[in-house]
This record gives structure tokens, C-alpha cells and sequence, in this order.
DNA sequence: GCCTTTTGTTGCACCGTAGGACTTAACCAG
DNA sequence: CTGGTTAAGTCCTACGGTGCAACAAAAGGC
């Protein structure tokens, strides 16, 4: 994407300052400034040095020394920085939610409100998701800083000029979020949008800033109230050459099967959609999705049929996309977390018998962990991922304006 | 994939030598010294000596001065190193391929046998194969260095431990080619093993090596007598977590349709692979493609049905590859080039209803170009990429081991 | 109380690029 | 033919970052 250009000395700084940062971040543990030498190969003096600057930059905390069982000197503990913070926002039909995370993954502070806005005023619903960010900003400590912010939208996203260009579930359609939510934040922090279900994986993909989560290679699956989906490869989010991927729920499961408002037929939403699946079970459309489940283990035909025929989408549709694109886990979020036990069984062995390498390797389904907007924190994580890759721009000193 | 390493000065070095070098490939012209020092963004003292390197090492070449209509000292036109090459290999259902290319993108030898390899003898057969890759390598002048050599098979391949897991076509499965091919190769050349597909999409994506080629996000569809595909995205080839992406062929396109040897049913293939299509038309599986198009051109019923079914369950197929991966184009190679004028219409139609981001984009459809044995030329792309990449390991000098 | 062990720091050398002056090799105008 | 102009390529010094090795610091072990 960047042309290339070429490798300076400072190019070394900043390849290496990051590298020590992400060493740190990725440790889960607190390092010395000796195990991050060994880690990254690098000699103890320059780990030393720009470890002085990550901290001095505030990117790095210095623990306590506290002694250990161990011979030498005591060494002195260096974590991610707890201060350094970014902003995840999302809004969707189900939920709006402003979280703040640190670098170390935690969750600093947050606002959710649940409700439904469907088909609301993109105006009015930013508005209100605007003054959560606003109230979880004023609550913050004087010392933290908050160095960007992302916004987790249900719907097809122009990353690059920040335009939602479409979101069927709330009704929405080109417009700037970030224009409508300039008012109710600090003018520095125009959040970047991303999709949902891309964010929401990073929440499986990394357990916290650059620390690598329960999985590297695996496909999301974000029910809502449609279905998204994200193929993660090697930790990175694949969201295609516009940001359009992972439209998993019009994957056609059956070129005969009912229409879509999409345009085609038999898409997998149709069958394992939050209101298709309530519908097939004779349920009305606000039942959570656990009750489903739970009449579907209480033996009620209509919701084992429901989820029978869920599973089935499921599994011509993700024997497809594991078959192009090789990934080894499915990981099933939103709605369809909590149905995962149900589902999993019909499901791991349709994929067995579709999918062509699985006699070498048997694809797996797994829950996603219950994690309330899990875009929200995605989007924070994204933001705190660019500051991984690029910490020079958060350090001091003179900034150097670079011919374009 | 490669544990993070610290960035040193030697770093700085093979960097942009690898960029000058890549620079001077993807030119598609000759550049001078300077021409490269201003797409780099270098100081011309520096290109210029990277490029002195790269000249003595071979792996760029200095052309004639021939003044041009300039108005200052005539530039010295660099190219890519004529004498740098890399053989490729392609063993298949219908051919056996042995092809020398060299930094340049020619083909500097080739020996192409056609014929009846299904269900043949691996040991004979790649035997073969080896005779035809001797008999080039014995051609080539003495100058010129084959620095590393590939072979695409049409099967699952495990890359790394250089073993074709099964190729359904050839019948083969479980075997090291490059231990049968050792004896026809000297001894340093052991080939790397990669997918048809994969590979032959290499050939869209580079023109040559290093140099950009018509399309850079695609989806390649090689027929053979299977379907086999592969994803590129800004260049590269995904080939998924364990190398076995792109089995396109087996994308389940009508869950009741008819069972597949795979074991499962409805497949790609059993619509739009060769035999089907050809049996569909009341054809001997002999026939070649072009005959097919040629009587549905004619008007023959059973022909247009045959490719009618075909473009049918492509479109449901590539609709579904296309929703999860956003790619603006597919690539129609092997067979399916040359009934891509039929196929075509059909395809794009159905691709604008069932892709979601039809409407801010079209999918288009392409034929690849006639190239026969495109597997072989991808699997030398491939080898002299990975020269490109990393040029320092050609350069003389003190190779120094570094631990690992 | 001294030795051992490991961490963190300091000063010097090395390496590769940046920058600018200089040389080279063409065209052009008179 | 000669000097001026222009751009390519080379050379030399400065700068910045890492490698290396010696040293200082802070603990435990005997």
C-alpha cells in the first residue's frame, strides 16, 4: 500500500522502538529491559536505550523493583503503558457503547446502553452515543491520555474517507459518523470507523495490545441482527482491497433458497439470522437468543428445527469460505455465541465431510467469550495497534515534517 | 511468520538493496542511478552504490549508454540481471513443463511435453519431468546462474516439508517429488513445491518479476480438470494458515446437488469442471474446451445448456468468494479461459445481484492470457521473488551466520 | 565480609546513509 | 571551435544508531 521507500537511520529507531514496545506489550508478564535484549536480539544497551525513551514517553512503566528468588540484580519491571488509552466507540441496533482501553488491555472506563434502534435517526442515535463518549471522557484521570478513537459500525464502511455507506440493520446510509459525533468530542479525536464484526474479532485475535489472543488464523462470525464475518489470518484482520470483506451472511447457501432483500436468493442469513431463526422456531423477533436454546435443549421440535436448519447454512456456508480460504477455527460471536453449544456438533461434522483438507486438519467451532460489544473495544484496540507500529509519533522532540 | 529481530545497520543495507534491486525490476523500462534515487527518495550517492553492488554481483545489468535526446551527461540504463534465473516446473494431468525465466521475465528455455498423466506412476512420470528440466539446464549458456527452482503440482501440498499431499487428477498422494526429481537436478537445485493454482496466479500478478502485472487484487480460477483458485490481495498469493487455500472447486454451490469423490456434495466442479462440463454436453471428456465454445457458438443445445449450467453455479460460487474476500476481479484461467467470452456475461450478471458491494463496485470477469503451463512460469516468479526480497544472499562477501 | 551473578549504564568503534562539492559527459549557442 | 548549461555519477565528511566490552549496581550465597 505505502510506496516503498527507503530505510534511513531513523528507520532503524523506529523499527527497533517499536519492536521494544511490542516485546513489552505481547510479554503478558512484566520484562526487564534484559529480557527484552534477549527477545529481540538485540545487545542490552540499545534494549536499554530506547526502553529509557519508551518510558520517558510515557508508552512504558517502570514496577517496582520487587526482589525475586533470583541471584543477580533485581531487575526492573517494565509494563505497558497504563496511560496511554484509546476510545471504542460503537453503535448498533442492539447496543451503544463508549469504552476506553489502556495499553495493557484493560478497560478503563466504559458506558453501555442497551435499546433498539432499528431504523433510527443516524443523527439522533450519534448524538446520544456522543454523550456517553463525552461522560467516560470526563471521567478520566487528569494523567491519561487518550491518543485515538475508533467507531464500530454494523454495515459496509468506507475506511478511508470515513463514510458508512450502508447499514441495513439500523437503516443508515452514507453519512460521516464522525462528522456527527465532532461536537460531543475533544476536536483531536475523530474516530477512524471499521466494521463490526472486522473489529470485534480483533478482540479474539489479540487479548490485549499487541499480545496475541486465544487465536491466530481464524474466521468470526459476528451474529447481530444479519451476519458479518472476518477472516483473520496471522493476527490481521483481511478486510479485503476496499474494507468490504467478510459478507458472510449473503454467502449463498442455496441458489433455489428464499429471496433476500440483497438482491439474491438463500443466503446464509435467511436460515441463521437472528430473525430468521426466531421466525423458523416460531418465536417472536425480541426473544433472546439464549431462550432459543434453551427450548431447543427443553426438546421443543419447532426451535430444534430452527437451529437444524441454521446449522445446516452454517455449514455449506463456512465449508466454503474454509475451503478458498484455509483457516483452521470458526469462532462464533454475537447471537451465535450463545447457541455455539448447540450448533457446534451438526456443525464441526458437516465441515468435516465439506471441507477438503479437513482429513488433514478438522476445522474447528469455537464461542466467542461473552463480551458486550466486543466492536467497541475492537475499534479501541485497532487504534492502540497503530500506536504499536508507529511510537515515534508519540515520543518528544522535534518532529520532522516529511516530504509526501 | 518470522519471530521479530531487531533492526542493526546491516539491516539498513539489504533493505534497500532489496529495494534499489526492486526498484530497478518493477521499472519495466531502464532507470538510471539517479531515476532510482528519486523513486526511492535516496540520495543519489547512496543508489548509486547500492546499484555498483547489485551490478558486480550480476543481479542488475548496465545497457549501452545510448544518448537519448537529453540535455545533460547520458545516464547509464540499468536492468535486471539478464544471467540471474530460475527454473520452473509443472507437472500435470496434460502437461509436463520445464521453463528457465530470468530477472527479466523472459523465458530464456523451455521444453513442454503435452499428454495423458492421469492416474500415471509418480516415479515415472516426474522422471520424465526431471529428463525434459536436464535437458534445459544443459542448454543454457555457461554464464547464466539458476539460482533456485519451483514445481506446481495440482494438488494439496504441504510447503514446507516439501510434500504433495494428494493430487486427485494425477492420482498421487503422500510422496516428496523433489526426492524423484534429485536425480535429474544438480545437486543444489532441489525444487520448492507450490500449488498450480497459486502459482499460475503469479502470472497475472507480475508481468515479471518484481514488476506489476495486469491485475493486483483477483481472484485466479484455473481449470484443469479440476477447479483450483487462489486469492491475490495487493500482490501476494493468500495461501491460507497452511498453504491449502483456493480449492474453489469445492465450494458447495446447491447442498442437494450431486455427490462429489471430495465427499461432498453439490460442488463447483461437478457444474463447471472439465469432465462435467463436457459430459453435460453430450462430449467425449477428450474434447477440448475451445470445441465446446465453438458449438455453443453454433447453436448446439446441449452445449449452451452445459455452459449455462456452468456460469449458473460459478455465479452462485465466485458470488460467495467474492462477499467474504472483496476482490474487484476474476481471473478465468486453464479451461475456463477459453470459454470466458460465454461464461462472461452470464457470470457478471449474476456476480452484480448476489455480491453485496455490486453496487459501489462491479465485479468483472477476465481471461487470463494463453499461457501454456502457466505453473511453471509462476514457480521461477516465485524463486526470483524470493530474490528480490533478500538480493544480499547473491552478493559476495563474508557471509556471516547469524544464530537461528 | 567477600565472591558470584545478573541487571543496567557508559564510552568507543563501526557501519550505512545524508549532504554537498566535485567530476564527467553530453547538448547548445555563438 | 569554444565556452556555457545541464544532468549523471562519484567522492568526502558528518551524523546517527547499533555493537561491543568494560564497568557500576544490587541482590544472594558461602
Amino acid at each position: 500500500m505505502p510506496p516503498p521507500a527507503a530505510a534511513r537511520q531513523a528507520t532503524l529507531r523506529t523499527s527497533n522502538l517499536g519492536l521494544v514496545l511490542r516485546t513489552v506489550c505481547g510479554a503478558g508478564e512484566p520484562v526487564s529491559r534484559a529480557d527484552v535484549a534477549v527477545r529481540t536480539g538485540m545487545t542490552r544497551s540499545t534494549a536499554s536505550r530506547l526502553a529509557d525513551d519508551l518510558v520517558s514517553a510515557g508508552l512504558v512503566d517502570e514496577a517496582e523493583r520487587t526482589a525475586g528468588p533470583a541471584r543477580g540484580r533485581p531487575a526492573t519491571p517494565l509494563l505497558p503503558g497504563a496511560r496511554v488509552t484509546a476510545l471504542g466507540l460503537q453503535a448498533d441496533a442492539g447496543v451503544l457503547a463508549a469504552r476506553v482501553v489502556d495499553l495493557r488491555g484493560r478497560v478503563v472506563a466504559e458506558r453501555l446502553v442497551e435499546g433498539d434502534w432499528v431504523g433510527s435517526d443516524p443523527a439522533s442515535t450519534l448524538g446520544h452515543l456522543g454523550g456517553l463518549a463525552a461522560e467516560v471522557l470526563a471521567g478520566l484521570p487528569r494523567d491519561v491520555r487518550v491518543v485515538g478513537a475508533g467507531l464500530a459500525l454494523p454495515g459496509i464502511v468506507d475506511v478511508d474517507r470515513g463514510v458508512l455507506l450502508r447499514a441495513p440493520n439500523l437503516g443508515w446510509s452514507d453519512l460521516s459518523p464522525a462528522d456527527l459525533l465532532a461536537g460531543s468530542l475533544p476536536p483531536g479525536l475523530r474516530p477512524a470507523l471499521g466494521n463490526e464484526a472486522d473489529l470485534a474479532a480483533r478482540t479474539v485475535a489479540d487479548s490485549a495490545p499487541g499480545r496475541p489472543g486465544a487465536h491466530r488464523d481464524f474466521l468470526y462470525l459476528s451474529g447481530q441482527i444479519g451476519i458479518g464475518g472476518a477472516a483473520v489470518l496471522d493476527g490481521r484482520v483481511m478486510a479485503g482491497s476496499a474494507g468490504w470483506a467478510g459478507e458472510v451472511g449473503h454467502v449463498c447457501v442455496d441458489p433455489a433458497g428464499p429471496a433476500c432483500p440483497c438482491g439474491s436468493t438463500g443466503c446464509l442469513e435467511r436460515y441463521a439470522g437472528r430473525y430468521a431463526m426466531l421466525a423458523a422456531a416460531g418465536l417472536p423477533p425480541e426473544t433472546p437468543p439464549a431462550e432459543l436454546a434453551a427450548r431447543a435443549a427443553a426438546g421443543e421440535a419447532a426451535a430444534r428445527g430452527a437451529l437444524d436448519s441454521a446449522a445446516g447454512a452454517l455449514g455449506v456456508a463456512l465449508a466454503g469460505v474454509l475451503n478458498v480460504l484455509d483457516l483452521p477455527t470458526v469462532v462464533l460471536g454475537g447471537h451465535l455465541a450463545a447457541l455455539a453449544d448447540r450448533l457446534a456438533p451438526a456443525l464441526e461434522e458437516q465441515l468435516a465431510r465439506r471441507v477438503l483438507s479437513a482429513r488433514w486438519r478438522r476445522p474447528r467451532i469455537e464461542a466467542a467469550g461473552a463480551h458486550p460489544a466486543a466492536g467497541a473495544t475492537g475499534a479501541a484496540l485497532r487504534t492502540l495497534d497503530e500506536v504499536l507500529r508507529a511510537p515515534e509519533l508519540l515520543l518528544p522532540g522535534p518532529v520532522v515534517a516529511r516530504a509526501q
